[in-house]
DNA sequence: CCCTCATCTAGTCATTGACAAGTTGTCCTC
DNA sequence: GAGGACAACTTGTCAATGACTAGATGAGGG
């Protein structure tokens, strides 16, 4: 085992898995997952037009494998937050900074909806996501948890699609969404805003 | 011209644009754009592989016609609201009740972006959902405008996306939002929440 | 030394999107 | 009502793709 290496000289690419997996991030990230092609990550990796099946069984086995990988690194990133409003911010960062995961993640149709690993990274970004609400005071917790998934899963998604780039300009997307937060903070801790 | 009717014992079919347009909204809505087909849905239609190029192009095309008709429906629906908030139940609405059109309008990938009567009815859609908010005192109505279209969008797509379906329950989808602007409009109208 | 097994190759098939060329029917004009 | 223009549709074809099968390669274990 040749950890981290790409030894192209060698039959074995020694680290394909990984080669195809950041090759279809950047397909994904740059043209859709409609124009993601096993054969041209094979192409890409300089291997047989077959190889990456072999490690991810078919096309929706490859984006069932990155949409998992996308919620394992959101729990992550979201772990490391303090307070609604924060967890708000590293949502619309973590969408920003991986377009092509969050895209995957929320397309059941491209899925395996019952892989293992799948349901096991969703549920534990679902309790990460949860998790930053539950201390709230004066409002149902699971409606202001909806509510807060929804502002901040709404505007990634916006931004993604190119629907609101006029308004956020050359401001960092996260940024922005601070201005938008304030609708709901302002509600939950008391403090008035404008 | 024999409008409506579908006669199948003709060269023409009668209505192929229609029929094909019919059609790939049920594939849409029921496995996502990436199981569209065209050759599909002509066999659906009973006409040759290729017709339906005839009518859209090619597959992005069609997928384009569909995007824009979505946007000119959206934007009749958001025309006859009152308010912020009839506004994004209306946009919930919508979404919930156009899954397939939803979908497309917002895959930028698969659209045709320089297409003029997509650009028209994306035009007529956004004034229509930026005419809702142009009233409201107190805060910024661009901002205001964006977080409540982030809200709304937000819980459609977290909704069509089955991210949702447990706190919804069987409530109509539009039913729970309402729950949800109450962090929006308590504020915008001066109305206390809970 | 050989055996096992994961990794990768090579070949094949059905399906698809796209394109080209031809056919059919309709409508418009004279 | 004949002819021509044109839209609607068909037929045939090609390259690309996903999926599958069988086989080759090489690394590690007993």
């Amino acid at each position: 085992m040749t950890p981290g290496k790409t030894d192209r000289s060698t039959y074995h690419h020694g680290d394909l898995r990984q080669a195809v997996l950041t090759a279809a991030l950047d397909v994904i990230a740059a043209d859709g997952p409609a124009a993601l092609s096993l054969r041209d990550l094979a192409r890409r990796a300089g291997v047989s037009h077959a190889a990456p099946a072999h490690h991810f069984g078919d096309r929706t086995g490859l984006l069932t494998a990155i949409a998992a990988q996308g919620f394992g690194l959101l729990a992550d990133t979201l772990a490391g937050g303090t307070g609604l409003a924060d967890r708000g911010r590293r949502y619309v960062r973590f969408a920003t900074a991986h377009p092509a995961h969050f895209q995957v993640m929320f397309a059941p149709d491209l899925l395996r909806a019952d892989d293992p690993e799948l349901t096991a990274a969703r549920a534990r970004a679902g309790a990460e996501l949860r998790a930053g609400v539950t201390t709230l005071p004066g409002r149902d917790a699971r409606t202001t948890g909806i509510a807060a998934w929804s502002l901040a899963h709404g505007f990634a998604t916006l931004y993604l699609t190119h629907n609101v780039t006029d308004a956020v300009g050359p401001l960092p997307p996260e940024d922005y969404f601070d201005l938008l937060t304030g609708f709901l903070t302002d509600r939950a801790d008391g403090t008035p805003g404008t």
